[in-house]
RNA sequence: GCCGAGGUGGCGGAAUUGGUAGACGCGCGAGACUUAAAAUCUCGUGGUGGCAGCACCGUAAGGGUUCGAUUCCCUUCCUCGGCACCA
């Protein structure tokens, strides 16, 4: 008999299924509809394959293969996330130009992914760096373009000086960059930015979208991240101007009456006002703010939010005016205010909010209590009441008051409602040579002109000199030949934009173009996007829960009002799959030297055993350590699957048994494994296989005939196929055996990733026996062994008899029987 | 601080319209095979007490509802993840 020895049939299965094509995607069907399943394309690290991608894209090639075997057309593409930050990271600490860094690396993945055996069609891959593809990322950037979504500002960006780049807020994490962990600071530049706060509304109200079936906590992240609050925009005019005003948002205007003071930030075109001497304040004031303005513009946001447990500030010596009653405000500058949220510009109600109680306790500001509640001496109070000291409005509950004061307003011209939003729009350039240019050009007689769309792509050249260079330009900049145009639309000598995109661009639309990957007249067709879009299962880490989840979902609904796509939301099923730890519970890092290498697991103990294993460590998901050991019991269990099979197809007598516990256990096991899958529980699927295995090798499934301790050839081809999800190899080896087919002449149409799964019959997937349980007091007290369905009355005259029961019922009163049919019978005794 | 998820053997975990707690795997113990070891196989494996039948305890801690609670409710503690001056 053959050993199993996963390297000697591994490969082997590998060639042919390329070879026959196993995996070429098919046309959908009314009969075999489509079905859309995708994992997170990686970014190529040098590193090679993680454990943790292994896990996704496992899970991704267990249902795309599950959902063959059930009948769907499935689509199932692999590609590269080869631009931007990351991967030129990668470039440049390695030494190698980012463009042949990259191809090294996506040719490592891919032989990884290969070795691993997932299913996919690989005639779809591209890369986000390759030509052919960025074309349309630049394509679809003009459409953001022309539709009035792409501005240039000049703002104060998020800036990681190690990196030397501008970040979005969302790459600039706790402070820190997401990709080095540098202390980000902020700086003055130019930028491009998305405006995808316009969409912010409908980015938070199509996730409520019934039909979206995405995990809570992420659909929570997104919604907080959007920060979506009404309020009211209160205009308090500026004394000493005749037309400036400092607008303020609150969403507690109940609380107006109890302002002592207007805080604005360092940002606030107000404080820049008065430093040029457009607004008249002493001298030694103006000295002050300048100081103060400066020193928190070199603070990092890092430094900025540690600090700010003392609200630091200083009074501006200008003052404005309470519209609601005329009152003269003091205005400060602090930097615990945030300039991009609310027009950069707070109230300060001391006694109604603890952030202004702590500012006005520092600088000895008045506290005057507004809303009647809590004690305002020792600490703001925040809730909501009834108003005291507030004109006309004294008497009125909060919330009623938020709408009076607000109609008052409104009213006169002194205010309005107003929606604020914490997402800000989206810094799209990066000073960094990696990724796509931006198809724009500059010319001095027209301004900002578009490439034309015949004229895409802009390539990007390539460069030896590609590092940053911290100027604050792109190395692109130096490059004359690539940046000296001539205007489109001129004629005249003119240059190109010379930032690039992020590397969300290109992770914008991928999925997209996997539907109409070679089609060289459009990003994708329409016939394509109805064919195979949205994605049916999206797989990844849930660290993207706010970065591309969001990007991608706001790229496909300006599709959509385009008129390219007629869907407004990509990802129908979202799963977030839970980080692989090292065996020391630390996180996987090369300076811990706890790494575990897909290819050495491979080289022990086959991919199907590390498959196997990554499936069954635990919930999907969920956090888990990795454990070699674990793998190993996999590789066990493959191991006796071989050999129960293989003693199988070698005794034919064994076809007869029809066993009927035996069967019931295969149609319960077929149930289970299919269920779980759908309900993506791959570890308590694979733990019904091993009981099954289990039982039938140890002769407990309560058969007295024949066949114990062996698989029929039925059982053995339902075993094979419910396993070959998870290993693919192993199956398809034994199945070629089982059926006697000529290994060397594979054909197709015998593989068992064709055949159709399973059918269970409802009848037969229970057992006919029960266990019931008989307690006394709800204790138990003793087992019974019955036929299913069996009556009340049965149960209750059988289990009062029992000899173990004797004892607890002796002298007792039964006051009530509780029965649960097929499950359990109580005395109740006095 | 706020929000979210969670806390079950030595470890990863299973079981919840309330009904046998610990499936499956790892580890561990004993045995078989072997000159021996590894591998493999068989049996055992929550804790305490007992030769045993068995009894009691046990799902973070405390309380409640119930014939019966890992599951429902209240209080407290802890862990992980996210957000963090958003006015």
């Amino acid at each position: 008999m053959d050993k199993y020895i996963p390297s000697k049939i591994e490969p082997k299965w590998q060639r042919w299924w390329e070879r026959v094509g196993l995996y070429r995607t098919m046309e959908p069907t009314a009969e075999k509809p489509k079905l859309y399943c995708l994992g997170m394309f990686p970014y190529p690290s040098g590193a090679g394959l993680h454990v943790g991608h292994v896990r996704i894209y496992t899970a991704s090639d267990v249902l795309a293969r599950f959902f063959r075997a059930r009948g769907y057309t499935v689509l199932h593409p692999m590609g590269w996330d080869a631009f931007g930050l990351p991967a030129e990271n990668d470039a440049i600490r390695n030494r190698q130009n980012p463009s042949d860094r990259v191809s090294g690396n996506i040719k490592n993945f891919k032989r990884q992914m290969k070795m691993l055996g997932l299913s996919y069609d690989w005639s779809r891959e591209f890369a986000t760096c390759d030509p052919s593809y960025y074309r349309w990322t630049q394509w679809l950037f003009l459409k953001l373009y022309e539709k009035g979504l792409v501005y240039q500002a000049e703002i104060p960006i998020n800036w990681c000086p190690s990196c030397r780049t501008g970040l979005a807020d969302e790459e600039a994490v706790g402070g820190k960059c997401d990709r080095c962990g540098a202390a980000v600071t902020k700086k003055d530049m130019k930028q491009w930015l998305l405006r995808i706060t316009s969409y912010a509304d409908r980015l938070l109200y199509d996730l409520d979208d019934s039909s979206l079936d995405w995990p809570p906590g992420i659909v929570k992240m997104q919604k907080d991240w959007i920060g979506r609050s009404e309020g009211v925009e209160i205009n308090f005019a500026v004394l000493g101007s005749e037309r400036e005003t400092i607008n303020v948002f609150t969403t507690r205007a109940d609380t107006i009456f109890g302002v002592t003071a207007l805080v604005l930030a360092p940002e606030h075109p107000i404080v820049a006002a008065l430093l040029n001497s457009k607004l008249q304040v002493p001298d030694s004031r103006k000295e002050e703010v300048k100081k103060y303005v400066e020193n928190s513009r070199r603070k990092s946001d890092l430094e900025r939010t540690e600090l700010a447990k003392q609200k630091s500030g200083v009074f501006t010596g200008c003052f404005a005016v309470n519209p609601i009653n005329s009152e003269k405000i003091p205005v400060w500058v602090g930097d615990y205010v945030i300039g991009a949220y609310g027009g950069g510009a707070v109230m300060v109600v001391p006694a109604h909010d603890q952030r202004d109680y702590d500012f006005a306790r520092r600088h000895n500001l008045e506290i005057r209590q507004v809303v009647k509640g809590g004690n305002v001496q020792e600490s703001a109070y925040e809730g909501r009441g009834i108003l005291i000291n507030s004109g006309e409005f004294s008497g009125l509950e909060s919330g009623k008051a938020i709408e009076a004061i607000a109609d008052w307003l409104e009213k006169r011209g002194l205010g309005r409602r107003a929606v604020s939003y914490k997402m800000r729009d989206w810094v799209f350039s990066r000073q960094r040579y990696w990724g796509e240019p931006f198809p724009l050009i500059h010319c001095e007689r027209c301004g900002v002109v578009p490439v034309p769309y015949e004229d895409l792509p802009v390539k990007l050249p390539y460069l030896k000199s590609y590092e940053p260079t911290g100027t604050g330009e792109s190395p692109l900049a130096a490059v004359e030949e690539w940046v000296n145009v001539k205007c489109p639309r001129c004629g005249r000598p003119a240059g190109r934009e010379t930032d690039t995109m992020p590397n969300w661009a290109g992770s914008c639309w991928y999925f997209l173009r996997f539907a109409d990957p070679g089609n060289s007249k459009l990003p994708f067709s329409k016939d394509s996007m109805a064919k195979w879009l949205p994605v049916d299962w999206y797989l990844g880490g849930a660290e993207h829960a706010v970065l591309h989840l969001l990007y991608a979902r706001f790229w496909v609904k300006v599709f959509y009002d385009l008129g390219l796509l007629s869907f407004k939301e990509p990802f129908v099923r979202l799963r977030g799959v839970g980080i692989v730890l090292a065996e020391d519970g630390r996180k996987m890092s090369k300076s811990w030297h706890n790494v575990v290498n897909p290819d050495d697991v491979v080289r022990d103990y086959g991919a199907d055993a590390l498959r196997l294993y990554e499936m069954f460590m635990g919930p999907w998901g969920q956090v888990i350590p990795w454990s070699t050991r674990g793998v190993a019991g996999c590789a066990r269990f493959l191991n006796k699957v071989w050999d129960l099979v293989t003693e199988a197809c070698s005794n034919e007598a064994r076809e007869v048994v029809e066993a009927d516990e035996r069967i019931r256990l295969m149609h319960r096991t077929i149930k289970k494994v299919t269920k779980d899958i759908e309900n993506f529980s791959f570890n308590t699927a694979i733990a019904a296989l091993m009981e099954w295995v289990n039982r039938v090798k140890s002769g407990k499934s309560r058969i007295k005939n024949s066949c114990q301790g062996a698989l029929s050839r039925e059982e053995a081809r339902t075993l094979l196929k419910l396993l070959s999800p998870f290993a693919p190899y192993i199956t398809e080896e034994l199945w070629q055996k089982i059926n006697a087919f000529n290994q060397n002449d594979f054909e197709k149409e015998k593989s068992i990733h064709l055949v159709p799964w399973p059918q269970y019959d409802l009848k037969l997937a229970t057992t006919k026996k029960v266990t019931i349980v008989v307690q006394v007091n709800g204790k138990l007290r003793d087992k019974m062994e019955l036929e299913r369905g069996s009556t009340k009355e049965e149960v209750e005259k059988l289990a009062r008899h029992s000899a173990r029961l004797k004892k607890y019922l002796e002298r007792k009163e039964i006051k009530r029987v509780i029965f649960v049919p097929d499950k359990l019978v109580n005395f109740v005794t006095s």
